[in-house]
RNA sequence: CGCGGGGUAGAGCAGCUCGGAAGCUCGUCGGGCUCAUAACCCGAAGGUCACAGGUUCAAAUCCUGUCCCCGCAA
């Protein structure tokens, strides 16, 4: 089939990558603009254009893809459109291009976590389970037909990043089969349980404050949920610390206060949190300026030390 | 030229304001204590102080340039 890929950020590259590799034909790739970003706001190209272009596939951006791309899509005439994570809404009349419709890989089983970042909030919701859901776009969001589905647990202590990658390439598998089965008419269609349906929202920065009064599970999940992007942050000394990864700590204290560093036996062992619930260990962090260590090297560093309280609570969004 | 912090032993940091012997915590190695230990005690190894110039009797420290890393904002 000719096919043209819409998608934008490593989520999208494995589906990309067996594409190409497979005896369909990608006829071109659909990205997001280049935005400027990072340090000196330098335009920065998505991951899916840098492979886009290393493979020698035609690239296509647009402000608006529903007013600017119609006519060149549609002369491009593909059989099949894909999006994995392509960022923008489209039209019918995008969808209508293409012989065979347009398909997405969805980071949840649908209908739960529709929207913007179903794998986040799996994560931050302690979900045990998730998955990829191909479907077939409709004009909604996240609304069409299930065409195939597959299931996955989640680590114990998996970030989003490492969850997100994994759903990636289990995507990209099932794309590829359920790409045969559109092929030779042998694929199902199942409407979704419209009722059953939830919607994710992007996950902002104040919600990635650490409210230390919350039980060291909500924590971990929060940590992990929100790394790599926003990332959990918390208040020591006025200087804000990212949490990059934690885990609960089957340990008891005699502290009360949540936030405070604590000692089971020894500063060695590691950098444990009394939280409202439970004990936290912080496993790796990072100071402003410094890069993402292991978290028991902030004790020598004197950035940790016993009896330190972090901010239990703060929430810069609700001050004046 | 968006704003800012930083590069000192294997790791994390102090020292720089006000130039004048290279320090701290951890790790590593050796020894001791101990039923034992991640605990404690003693000792040792390990550094072109990012790079290049400049000022000076003397530079990690002051000045200039270069490279690299990171935080914020978008």
């Amino acid at each position: 089939m000719k096919i043209i890929f819409l998608g934008t950020p490593e989520f999208a590259i494995p589906s990309l990558e067996k594409l190409i590799a497979s005896r369909h034909e990608v006829i071109a790739v659909v990205t997001q603009m280049d935005k400027p970003s990072g340090r000196g706001n330098k335009l920065t190209p998505s991951p899916v254009k840098e492979y886009a272009l290393k493979n020698k596939i035609k690239v296509l951006q647009y402000e608006k893809i529903s007013r600017d791309g119609l006519e060149e899509l549609k002369s491009l005439q593909p059989d099949l459109m894909i999006t994995a994570a392509y960022g923008q809404i489209l039209s019918q009349a995008i969808i209508d291009i293409p012989k065979f419709g347009i398909i997405n890989v969805h980071g949840s089983v649908l209908p739960k976590y529709r929207g913007a970042s179903p794998v986040q909030t799996a994560v931050l919701n302690g979900d045990e389970e998730t998955g990829i859901t191909i479907m077939q776009t409709e004009a909604g969001l996240d609304t069409g037909d299930i065409l195939s589905v597959i299931k996955t647990k989640i680590g114990e202590n998996e970030t989003s990043g490492e969850l997100m990658q994994r759903l990636a390439v289990l995507g990209s598998d099932l794309l590829l089969e359920t790409l045969d089965k559109i092929e030779d008419g042998t694929v199902t269609r199942a409407k979704q349980q419209h009722a059953d349906a939830t919607i994710t929202k992007k996950i902002n920065k104040d919600e990635c404050i650490i409210n230390w009064n919350k039980s060291a599970k909500q924590i971990k999940c929060l940590v992990h949920g929100a790394n790599p992007d926003p990332i959990a942050r918390t208040i020591l000394n006025d200087t804000q610390v990212k949490i990059f990864r934690a885990k609960i700590a089957n340990i008891e204290t005699e502290e009360t206060n949540p936030g405070t560093i604590i000692a089971p036996s020894s500063a060695k062992l590691g950098v444990f949190v009394k939280c409202g619930q439970g004990v936290l260990e912080i496993v790796e962090a990072q100071f402003p300026g410094g890069k993402v260590i292991p978290a028991k090297q902030l004790f020598g560093g004197r950035k940790f030390a016993i009896g330190m309280r972090f901010e239990p609570i703060v929430f810069p969004s609700n001050m004046d």
